[in-house]
RNA sequence: GGCGACAUAGCCAAGUGGUAAGGCAGAGCUCUGCAAAAGCUCCAUCGUCGGUUCGACUCCGACUGUCGCCUCCA
């Protein structure tokens, strides 16, 4: 039993092996910050991140490198638009890009590489192919001369005379081939520069993530990944760029590309402007079932966005939520947080072995997420009947296989309901002045007090059985965004959005 | 034009050569003063047409449809 990757560069499935010892280290392309981020990187992000969460669940140690392609054309003419530096660009976006992952739980890499600060590494490479006359230098920069390297196009599938037919021929850049592509630009006016043995300028596209893998994961490494929209040209080249250093070995043993994904019909992207800004996704909803929704989605597959699909996910994570904090609440159980939480998965009690056993089958077979959460949903009735230790064990499980999928209920959902406020000002007005109206005063407490103070008048009417007093209670709260909800061991409420 | 992916119930969506996971929605029931929540139960024969096979949704071919890459893109 071991965990099977779909290996682009080789079209098959394969079982899943470090090359060295126990470590696995992947390099993943990140974002080239010239524009807001969307819900398509977060999705890519958010499978690596599972990806290296079972990985390590599974005992190796990984090292996670995410890139910053902080200097290209696009990042220049934003800079000229906008009227700032390019790194003020890179900070505004990249800046936003970090802030939105952490709030759909993603873990920051190991390292994050910038282009322009690896330069020398960069040089070091195109050096090395001027060596070996695959690079040349013109009079406007260096540039990959695609034909001095016969394996061009293997990974992506191309071929050289069918990309001729198609290719658009810029006048401006002076290549030998219409197919060559530039390793260094050589500056131009106003544009920004490092020095180089071809004078000032800069890296061309791909060449950053040649030197950056090199520089922190050492040649060959196990994973490359990125969204399927990066396999050609960026992926191609990467390799055209890297592999002829190497000897005859592959730059990665694994490459691991995401699907690319969808709003209402068609690809989002920059370049199409379709799109809505992560951090704006991230504010109309819950971050968790955004990830949630993703999961249940094979990583390889396009996927449609739609607002509709992010309602039913939310949905079945509160369910699983729930029991979670049940079998927790029988086993005396506290929050487990992080990597603590797997050991229960690891060496499963009777009671969740098949369970545990399920989850892996389903993430090994090329990280099966939507079967490994169908299999905690189709577990969760016979694990409703557990009770004491078997319950705490079964909490503990849940707990492994949640933090794999990052999708954990945050602890203030176990402890009790979500008291702090996130009404707008509109309605906590609404609500003091309903206090107010009905107690007799309101305290400063805000908003939870307000609440409380009114249900404890509810309470009372229950207890007198004024049912009508107690629904004209409640209907009054809804009014004013709180939602309440009686159960055998009293009231709880949450705020509605 | 070249290359490729996908097509499973109202929606989202796994999966396998031997008679279809899961989530949401919907229906019934339990609980409840009522409501909500929660729980239990029910709910598809897998785009079309051929072929291979004892047997195909799963393999092959054709067709139709949707989308992607070939240009910046997770």
């Amino acid at each position: 039993m071991s965990l099977r990757l779909y290996n682009s560069r080789t079209r098959a499935l394969e079982d899943f092996a470090p090359l060295e010892g126990n470590r696995v280290r992947i390099y993943m392309c990140g974002l080239t910050p010239s524009a807001d981020p969307h819900l398509g990187h977060a999705r890519s992000m958010l499978f690596f991140d599972v990806l290296r969460r079972y990985l390590e669940f599974l005992g190796y140690a990984v090292t996670y490198v995410q890139n910053v392609t902080d200097i290209d054309d696009k990042i220049i003419r934003r800079a000229a638009d906008e009227g700032v530096a390019w790194y003020e660009v890179v900070e505004k976006y990249y800046g936003s890009f970090v802030a939105s992952l952490e709030r759909l739980g993603v873990r920051r890499p190991d390292v994050e590489p910038r282009a322009t600060e690896h330069v020398p590494k960069i040089v070091e490479i195109i050096r090395g192919l001027e060596q070996k006359g695959i690079a040349y230098e013109s009079d406007d920069g260096v540039y990959y001369s695609v034909r001095a390297w016969p394996k061009y196009g293997q990974l992506s599938g191309r071929h050289i005379d069918e990309l001729l037919e198609s290719v658009r021929i810029d006048a401006s850049e002076r290549k030998r081939d219409p197919l060559d592509f530039a390793l260094w630009k050589k500056q131009k006016p106003g544009e920004p520069a490092w020095e180089s043995p071809w004078g000032p300028g800069r890296p061309g596209w791909h060449i950053e993530c040649s030197a950056m893998s090199w520089e922190y994961l050492g040649e060959p490494f196990d994973i490359h990944g990125g969204g399927l929209d990066l396999i050609f040209p960026h992926h191609e080249n990467e390799v055209a760029q890297t592999e002829p250093l190497l000897a005859g070995k592959p730059m990665a043993n694994f490459w691991v590309h995401t699907g690319l994904l969808f709003f209402d019909g068609s690809k989002m992207s920059k370049s199409l402007g379709n799109f809505v800004p992560l951090d704006e996704e991230l504010r109309r909803h819950d971050p968790r079932a955004l990830r949630t929704l993703f999961l249940q989605i094979d990583y390889r597959k396009q996927a449609n966005f739609t607002v509709d699909s992010i309602s039913a996910a939310t949905k079945g994570l509160q369910r699983l939520g729930e029991t979670l904090a049940e079998l927790a609440r029988r086993g005396g159980v506290e929050r487990i947080d992080g990597p603590g939480a797997l050991d229960a998965l690891r060496s499963p009690s009777p009671a969740v072995e098949g369970m545990a056993r399920a989850f892996r089958e389903a993430l090994d077979a090329d990280m099966n997420t939507a079967g490994a959460l169908a299999v905690l949903f189709g577990w969760l009735a016979a694990a409703r009947t557990l009770e004491g230790d078997q319950a705490a064990q079964a909490a503990r499980a849940l707990y492994g296989a949640l933090w794999i999928l990052g999708v954990a209920p945050a602890g203030d959902r176990l402890a009790a309901p979500r008291v702090e406020a996130t009404l707008d000002a509109a309605r906590a007005a609404a609500l003091r002045s309903l206090c107010e109206r009905l107690c007799g005063y309101a305290n400063s407490g805000g908003v939870r007090e307000w609440v409380e103070a009114i249900l404890d008048l509810r309470r009372q009417a229950r207890q007198e059985r004024n049912w009508r007093r107690s629904d004209e209670l409640r209907d009054a709260l809804a009014g004013a965004g709180i939602v309440v909800k009686d159960s055998k061991e009293g009231s709880t409420w949450t705020v509605v959005d």
